[in-house]
DNA sequence: CATCTTCTTGACGCTTTCTTGACGGTCGGG
DNA sequence: CCCGACCGTCAAGAAAGCGTCAAGAAGATG
């Protein structure tokens, strides 16, 4: 995710074919085009794209069976793209293994965000990894906060400051930076509203009466432990 | 389904529903015999098979029909029969949802043969398993929730919220990821929308006045039990 | 056209979360 | 030893968010 992926595009139609490169190119993707299913298989063959945009309408094979050849040897993301009227096959398509199916005529911002989504289901947690300290583990992605196999339930606002707590850690962050990260520029002298969330935060995930994942240095600030 | 499936066969003359018996018999199938439409759909309601065979001629519906009633909820293989001077049909019952066509008079091997074709393309299903936690069954292929074996009936967009969910379980997914997946791009922000479906679909599968299975993050959005 | 299912929308009571102020404890300097 | 600065905790009210109901719209079916 950290460079733009090659997007393998199939259809018969140029004009959608172009419409397609020119979307991708502007979301920050390279687009591999490819007008039949023959020409598609053998352009993932040489060098595999990050993911693939097929349309079910094409003149020697269809996109379901594109799919299923695919998903042979591979579990690159592939949505499908769809003419009204072709809505049946929608889970035809997914039983074949495709990962979405939009359907014509979609919007721009639509395609993209659903191959993004699907990119991101296919690389699981790329950014932001699980982090685990003596008995807590911290799934940052997946929102999930768990202390020797429970599962901790944490409010928005004390995730967040966790976060940037563990994103930190081992180095002192002041009650100003903790204020405006996680609250706004308009929060950063309040202290008070930190000391309060700190308190929720220490009892939902430290042992009883200590405090051994969040370290207090007093008039400055917090630190996770290292 | 790794020993012989039960095969639902439906035709309205009893010799070749005997003949079909024991054809199917022989192969190493169980046969589910009906001889109207109406008594192949509710036959196939009560149990579903694992595949069916249907003839086009019945008294109350014809096989396309059924084919299509099948399709609504089920990805089962479809085998259609007909006389000669129905080819033209053909067309019609694959549009329906139908995986190949017979045309009688058939041979037992040629009939056998295309059964196990279709059932095997029906197998591939790596990617979307059928998912069991605590008394509910998930089948994502095949469009089908059960709780405690009795089956549930979800709508399209119930149905659509719930894979997402299950798809991604454990792991939180916004309101906003919740929206763009389910109803695209165009209602990111429509979060009544999400919450009066969550609600629909907890009705039908949660225990009731629990939250078992879908978990409320406040503020956040949603996630499934893992 | 009548009917049935599904989706959407707004209203309302209820729950969770956030904020705020008060209070007692600790620590180091005077 | 006393005092002030700072911290952690608690409780209460305010604000935001949630679940549910019911009614109407939209779409599919026959």
């Amino acid at each position: 995710m950290s460079e733009q992926p090659r997007v393998l595009v199939c259809d018969d139609e140029p004009q959608i074919l172009r419409a397609l490169r020119v979307i991708l190119r502007d979301a920050g993707f390279e687009a591999v085009p490819a007008s039949t299913g023959g020409e598609a298989l053998d352009l993932t063959a040489v060098r595999p794209p990050g993911a693939a945009i097929l349309d079910l309408m094409l003149p020697d094979m269809d996109g379901v069976e594109v799919t299923r050849r695919i998903r042979e040897w591979s579990e690159m993301p592939i949505l499908v793209l769809s003419a009204v009227g072709e809505e049946d096959r929608k889970v035809e398509a997914l039983a074949a293994g495709a990962d979405d199916y939009v359907t014509k005529p979609f919007g721009p911002r639509e395609l993209v965000a659903r191959l993004e989504a699907a990119l991101r289901r296919a690389q699981p947690e790329t950014g932001e990894p699980t982090i685990s300290v003596e008995g807590l583990e911290i799934d940052l992605a997946g929102r999930l906060v768990r202390r020797d196999g429970a599962e901790i339930h944490l409010t928005p606002t004390e995730f967040e400051l966790l976060r940037v707590l563990v994103r930190n850690r081992g180095r002192l962050m002041t009650h100003r930076d903790l204020l405006v990260e996680v609250w706004g520029i308009e929060y950063e002298d309040d202290l008070q509203v930190l000391r309060a969330h700190i308190a929720n935060l220490r009892r939902k995930i430290e042992p009883p009466g200590e405090h051994v994942f969040i370290r207090t240095d007093p008039g400055v600030g917090y630190r996770f432990a290292e």
